[in-house]
DNA sequence: TGTACATCAGTGAACGCGCGTTCACTGATGTAC
DNA sequence: TGTACATCAGTGAACGCGCGTTCACTGATGTAC
């Protein structure tokens, strides 16, 4: 995790700068991408925007502050290219997980998502904060609005199973990401030890209101 | 509000700075309140922590900046002192708020508790999301306790009174408050018209799943 | 009553810092003729 | 095959900015004698 691949090596183990070998004529795109994972790991290492700078991740990645310039306007645009990404991996993950679970046990899919969405906001807290927190304007609710149709369509495969709910199944997605939210954003913010333990029991304990079974 | 009181007019209604009035020989702590005062309405102004400098509060209250050294040891002091102030008065909110309740409806009371939680939290997104958001340590830890426990003294009157709880009255109340964090979280991070009817409409479906009946 | 001095409230200018961004550049690699 | 030139990847130094904090100060008000 904290080598380099052979693109980009930038810092000795002793901590001194290593000259960096720049990319081939033609591919100069590579270093957007050495950009983007430099960035997504300072977020990830900090756990915060606050701290989060250009001058941070050139840090990270062994280039010129200026060298960035070449791959995105500026901060915002590589912010907004960070958390495209950070999407696409959180809904994965819900698919995935979901996907590990035989298809005649709907309630066992529904939890298995919402415990994939939990765990990837209790290992990602930066990168869930940012998605989730103060900056989130037109491109940050449509992928909310994809989680909760996830959700929605879950219910309504346990619906059809013969599960009663006790709320239509949308606000029932809402109220379980709401949910999940809240408890996932108050351990942010007030770590306590085995949280992710807490936060899926409090998941399943609300899957257990939401559903007329426990 | 965009006045000031008559100890520290700090500007003019056309922008200009007006030269402040000191404080009268022995009475150098009425400075302080202003300057907390400051900083409440500034942190109130921004929504949010970021920006929030000591150089903008001086500017807020009418000083120079170094006059803020003279009543607070350094910016995090005066942060945890607004927050102190903040925390005090949302339980009062809350204990108003059931006050106003017959005592012979505790269901109706511990909705009145949640509810001016919530409107709190609507109307004050900046100190809220301060409180509830990335700071939050010891001194947020107990405050938060004290919110809980209201809820759960409120349930347990709801108990008392022959209603059916569907947990424990404590993760109950856990429920409610994660719950209303989340959509209260959420809604500050993705503004929508007529927020505060839907958090509160929200808040209310928790209830009744928490509680046996609608 | 006068006067020297202490205490008080508050200030102005400066410090060093890290930030986002710009700009003219360097030096390697390709291409046209 | 050579050579002039274009294109590419990336840099170093500088810009202006606002920040938290420090420090020596100003000028008004009180107090001791």
């Amino acid at each position: 995790m904290t080598g380099k691949d052979a693109s980009g090596a930038a810092k000795s183990s002793a901590g001194a700068t290593r000259r960096r070998v720049r990319n081939p004529w033609g591919h100069g795109e590579r270093l957007r991408t050495e950009i983007l994972e430099g960035a997504s790991r300072l977020l990830r290492e900090l756990g915060t925007e606050d701290g989060f700078t250009l001058r941070g991740v050139a840090r990270e990645v062994g280039i010129a502050p200026a060298s960035i310039y070449g791959h995105f306007r500026d901060k915002s645009e590589l912010i907004d290219a960070v958390l495209n990404n950070e999407y696409d991996r959180l809904i994965s993950l819900m698919l995935e997980s979901q996907a590990t679970v035989d298809a005649t046990d709907p309630l066992g899919r529904l939890r298995a998502q919402l415990h994939a969405f939990c765990r990837y906001s209790m290992a990602n807290p930066g990168h869930y904060r940012v998605m989730f927190g103060v900056r989130f304007d037109e491109r940050g609710r449509a992928p909310l609005w994809r989680v909760i149709g996830e959700l929605t369509a879950a219910l309504t495969a346990c619906e059809l199973a013969g599960a009663q709910l006790r709320l239509p199944a949308e606000r029932a997605a809402i109220t379980l990401l709401l949910g999940a939210h809240g408890t996932v954003a108050l351990t942010h913010a007030h770590p306590v030890k085995d949280a992710e333990a807490l936060v899926l029991h409090h998941v399943d304990e609300l899957l257990s209101l939401v559903l007329d079974s426990g």
